[in-house]
DNA sequence: GTGAAAGCGCTAACAT
DNA sequence: ATGTTAGCGCTTTCAC
């Protein structure tokens, strides 16, 4: 007897949020003598079969106090054995709302990305969202047209991670403009004022050159990427501020601006490593980088890390399973998926957005491996 | 106030040199004798604005050739000026249906899993679906929640690789009894008769024995997964076929059932590489546990893949970088992805389900690199 | 505590 | 080629 009411009840925690717990009980759902044999159950069929109106079924259903304890019993016992389910898309035309989030990224299947949309599923899922996911494949074109198409399909909020040259900003304006909350991380958008979400990149570079010195690190190199992005200038800025507390100079020889691929990480590798005035350590801006620098100096003999320490930034997949493993920063990928749904949600139901650009920096954590441990 | 917005974003657009056309929509949305104070554009606003009626509007929006062009035109150009925009729920109420297809998997963040969303995506991008994902972390009831919540959102198909012991199936027959297409890919539901994608397992163990036999092995162990699970089965088959057509025996000693874990994979090395009838080549059923195995015996100077043949299967992203690489089975997981959708879609569109339980099977690919390349 | 009625924004007969 | 009308299934104001 407890079991109809906790089914509909469930069913309805889909539509709204109440926090509950949720038992799923979905039997009896196969009595057909009340099935239509077009279309679904509405609450216009159980409203016929008990012969009250649909508004109050519509009450009863949403739990509304007004109604008489009984007949909502009565209400939700019919619902459950006629097989209705309700239907959302009505409710979110009706309603003007859609518990829906928008997720735009450049791939879905790279790793962090998987990870931060991992983390955004389970937070929106405890608080009843759906989330729908696009990739961009870094075009600024169909970014701009997955942006459009959600808007569209009149999602409460979007989250997003831009393609790489995005140079245009009217389909975030668009949102923007019609005060549907926005929230971008890792790749941010400076041209709209809201929340974006992000790691202490600076301090990571700092972590890890502070590391290399206290491994006895007396000349630290540094590949760095591209400057035009924030995260990796942080991750310079950061390694600066290390060696100038530790009192080490910064030699402009000693850092190599490149893409962090894996090319360019070989021939960062070859111009550092086979000059007169080697470094006895190398901060890497990711662990692609830093994994040809391994495999460089593995082929020339030069061992890690007794002769050279490397550290990467990022934490991929490979960086502990590696010969030797290889010392990086973890990036809280799925943890800053979380608080990107949270901060949404929170301007979503709040209605109130950020007066202006807001950043909410996630700490990173430093991980030590053999590549970098000397002791 | 309002002046200043317009003159800010038109110097923003003429700044950027946007096409001439765009400076000139955005320019006029700004215009606010046509923005309704509350809420979006509608047709109906559109047909006021023109004098005509929002079927008129409709069909224009919709491309429908019994609109003459002159009119089709002016609707257009009055739909852009207005700054409208379809709402989709309005329409997907109307038409029933959503264009939009749900997606249950264990977890997103696993290579294989993201790599198939990824290739769902790209596909129902490129047929005007969009793809709500959901994550059931292997809890039988909270895929059941999701499963029950993408029906109420009326998605008109599902796409599941489902939760390790879901044991009753009647959310999916909701689908299936409501004659909503779903496909399944990779963990598989034998009680619903529809559309099913895997990976051709037997032919890959098959094809990693064989190889091993070709590099001149004349004792190949084989790490089997589970056999309650087909993926499992096969895997052990392929080899078993294999061994017999090359005239080799099947050893049951050779054969190491245990559930592929890391600490598997090292107990498994230690029975098999400890004794005194050593096998000079192992078939891994994952790349996981044949990492454990390469460690092994580079900690107890077995020599790869002179002394030990390795191979595992499907292809982590380690594998490729780990000394020595791994040669391996790829699972063509965005294909496999693509063709979920396909078939579903294709479900969707025509109307017509499979009859029977239909099984596509997607080809495997034996990546051959360090740890069994013996010439 | 319950019902009547209006309408969210769109589409699609059925007219003309 | 265009207009009229009637909903899709739900919520919600206003009555009683």
């Amino acid at each position: 007897m407890i079991a109809w009411r906790n089914a509909i009840d469930c069913i309805y925690f889909i539509k709204k949020k109440s926090i509950s717990i949720i038992i799923h009980i979905f039997a009896m759902q196969n009595d057909n003598s009340f099935m239509k044999n077009k279309g679904e159950v509405t609450i216009h069929d159980i409203a016929k079969e008990l012969k009250i109106s649909a508004s109050t079924v519509s009450r009863a259903l949403n739990n509304n106090p007004r109604i008489s304890t009984k007949t909502k019993n009565k209400i939700k016992e019919t619902a459950l054995k006629m097989g209705y389910r309700p239907n959302i898309v009505a409710s979110n035309l009706r309603t003007q709302k859609t518990n829906t989030i928008g997720v735009v990224v450049p791939r879905i299947y790279r790793n962090f990305f998987s990870n931060a949309i991992s983390g955004m599923e389970e937070i929106a899922y405890r608080r009843g969202y759906n989330v729908i996911i696009t990739q961009s494949g870094d075009d600024p074109e169909r970014e701009q047209f997955n942006v459009n198409s959600l808007f569209s399909s009149r999602v409460d909020g979007i989250i997003v991670s831009m393609a790489m040259h995005t140079t245009n900003f009217d389909h975030f304006k668009l949102f923007y403009d019609k005060n549907i909350p926005i929230v971008f991380f890792d790749r941010l958008c400076a041209a709209i004022p809201t929340t974006q979400i992000v790691v202490d990149d600076e301090n990571a570079g700092y972590q890890i050159t502070k590391h290399l010195a206290e491994q006895g690190c007396k000349r630290i190199a540094h590949l760095a990427g591209p400057q035009n992005l924030k995260i990796y200038s942080d991750r310079r800025k950061g390694y600066e501020r290390a060696l100038a507390e530790m009192g080490l100079t910064i030699d402009e020889d000693q850092i190599i601006y490149c893409n962090l691929t894996r090319e360019d990480g070989t021939k960062a590798a070859q111009t550092l490593l086979s000059g007169t005035n080697k470094p006895d350590g190398i901060y890497c801006g990711n662990d692609t980088s830093a994994l040809s620098v391994i495999i460089y100096a593995k082929e020339n003999n030069i061992k890690i890390p007794e002769d050279l320490c490397i550290v990467g930034l990022s934490n991929e997949p490979f960086a502990e399973v590696i010969t030797p493993s290889l010392s990086t920063i973890k990036q809280p990928a799925v943890e800053i998926g979380k608080q990107a749904v949270l901060s949404l949600i929170d301007q979503i139901e709040n209605k109130k957005r950020p007066e202006k650009l807001e950043t909410i920096v996630l700490p990173t954590e430093l991980i030590i491996r053999e590549s970098s441990k000397r002791k």
